[in-house]
DNA sequence: CGAATAAGGTTGACTTGTCCACCAAATCGG
DNA sequence: CCGATTTGGTGGACAAGTCAACCTTATTCG
């Protein structure tokens, strides 16, 4: 056996440095995202993001497409081309802010409905099959501990020692 | 100030069903590469999977291609990329493996390592303000969680009630 | 009140990541 | 030993996300 051999678990015989934490999130992100594909396109010929608006506007119902897609944390870009997709194939209506004329007002059809409620439990599954995969010392702080490092994440101004 | 106001922070006063954390996961994804972009962008001209190349083999000197590439959780063919344009620009040498002809051996030429030199301690910094954005008892449970949801996100075999 | 500024959506171009076919090398099993 | 299977890298096509310019609408400020 070769010295210094990598296993992809990490639990190698020797210590090794840890990857830095935004690595391991990428990857983690890519992971889920890719088992989230796998499961939506086995269910509907939705692609991931047109599903996530879909479920979020299921959520609860957003006073406008800026609070949504800000909720989301989509691009204004891809936000914009997602959501007309959804239109193009049926499953969400647009129309004018009632206050906002910068605004859209989005609603889901019938259709984008039965989406939802054939979907939904689907990935609702796998969100508990996470959620259970933690201990209770983890499930306690793992949303406050995703919450920090988003806000840390947002500092664009790194003044200290920077050669700006 | 209209009902079902949606805040980012989510510090809104009605209590709203939160995220799936495989969406609060994605969103923490996206800043935390967009706030490496910008300082990767700021410090030279690599893009972020090139830097993270770098970063990786500065961690340690992997055995062969393959063991950096499982490491790092790239696709096979954004991997043959990103390597291909480090050594186009003269940061990394590719040479053969001695025992596996499928492999390449990979090590930072010296522009590549002051690259390295110079970006790492931008990247620390970043990483540590991470680390300290965290009360003790999520730093200490972290790693541990993410590690968690990452094996439960490679689970393929939905076999409970799935229509397959 | 009007100019300046900011916010929201669209579009095209680009970056980053994925998927797949192909080929070569390694491994496995009869 | 040899055929079958698996693994690793490449390259093209495509999906997902970002960036920036532009236009419209709303807000701010003097």
């Amino acid at each position: 056996m070769p010295q210094n051999r990598i296993t992809d678990d990490g639990q190698s015989d020797r210590p090794r440095r840890e990857l830095p934490l935004s690595l391991v999130i990428h990857q983690l992100s890519l992971k889920i995202d890719a088992q989230g594909r796998a499961l939506v396109a086995r269910h509907s010929d939705l692609t991931l993001p047109q599903w996530r608006v879909i479920r979020v506007i299921g959520l609860e119902a957003p006073d406008g497409s800026t609070a949504l897609r800000k909720l989301m944390g989509f691009d204004k870009s891809q936000f914009s081309k997602t959501v007309n997709q959804l239109r193009a194939r049926g499953l969400l209506t647009v129309s004018a802010h009632p206050e906002d004329g910068r605004q859209l007002q989005l609603s889901l059809t019938e259709a984008g409905r039965a989406v939802l409620d054939r979907l939904g439990p689907v990935l609702d599954a796998r969100n508990d099959l996470f959620l259970q995969a933690l201990a209770p010392e983890e499930l306690k702080v793992i949303r406050s501990a995703l919450s920090k490092l988003g806000r840390a994440a947002e500092i664009t101004d790194f003044s200290k020692g920077d050669d700006e």
